[in-house]
DNA sequence: TATAATACCCAGGACTGCTAAGGATAGAGT
DNA sequence: ACTCTATCCTTAGCAGTCCTGGGTATTATA
């Protein structure tokens, strides 16, 4: 009940991931941070959904990672967009912008 | 690819379903035409998903059914939106603006 | 007499996000 | 020293829902 935060719609995990690696390279952990502090925490990115993700998007060819070192000094792996993976972006966000727009139609037609 | 329609983005489609049937009751082969009329076949409502929706939402109490005859003369089960169905409307709607409005910071944070 | 359109039904599978558990390290506070 | 919190990763298993692809039956149209 009422909880903080909204589920994340099924499909919607890799954009928003892929969209936060656009600005460079970050580590999972960082990745879940800004999108929950970017969302003032109203998406809350859950470790159980965000890894597996990050596994399915390397898969995919979308990322690459590398084991790396944080600011603080800790051992983190750290994931980079691929030009795949841009264009897996960019096909994903002209999707979710008909989507949404198409949506709207729907709720709007009185 | 392209093809034609999205694929919808799962935990949507029972909303778009009670956001048609507020206008007032309808069988569920109209549900579908409607969606995909009003998004120009931007959405398409597979039976195999619409069937099993409209079951699952008329066993919680969004929806009630009967048979009924449509102005052509066909048998067809009609689909009415409970006050219960309301509400979930309500919540959903709510929901989907906070959502999509969460996204819309994340895709736009550069 | 075909064919399309209308209208419903169901089994099966795929995908993805969640819960829930675990491990390891670092820093702050007491 | 000890505890607590935050950081960071990993995995197993479940639940929900959308799709594919098949099926039935009736009516209208060519």
């Amino acid at each position: 009940m009422g909880k903080n935060g909204i589920e994340l719609l099924r499909g919607t995990l890799g954009m928003l991931v892929l969209r936060t690696l656009e600005s460079g390279p970050l580590h999972g952990y960082a990745v879940a941070k800004r999108i929950q502090s970017t969302t003032d925490e109203i998406l809350t990115v859950e470790e159980g959904s965000l890894y597996p993700a990050l596994y399915r998007m390397e898969k995919r060819g979308w990322v690459v990672s590398d084991w790396g070192v944080t600011d603080t000094g800790r051992r983190a792996r750290f994931y980079t967009l691929t030009s795949e993976g841009r264009e897996q972006l960019a096909a994903e966000l002209a999707t979710w912008g008909e989507f949404a727009s198409a949506v709207g139609k729907v709720l709007e037609a009185g």
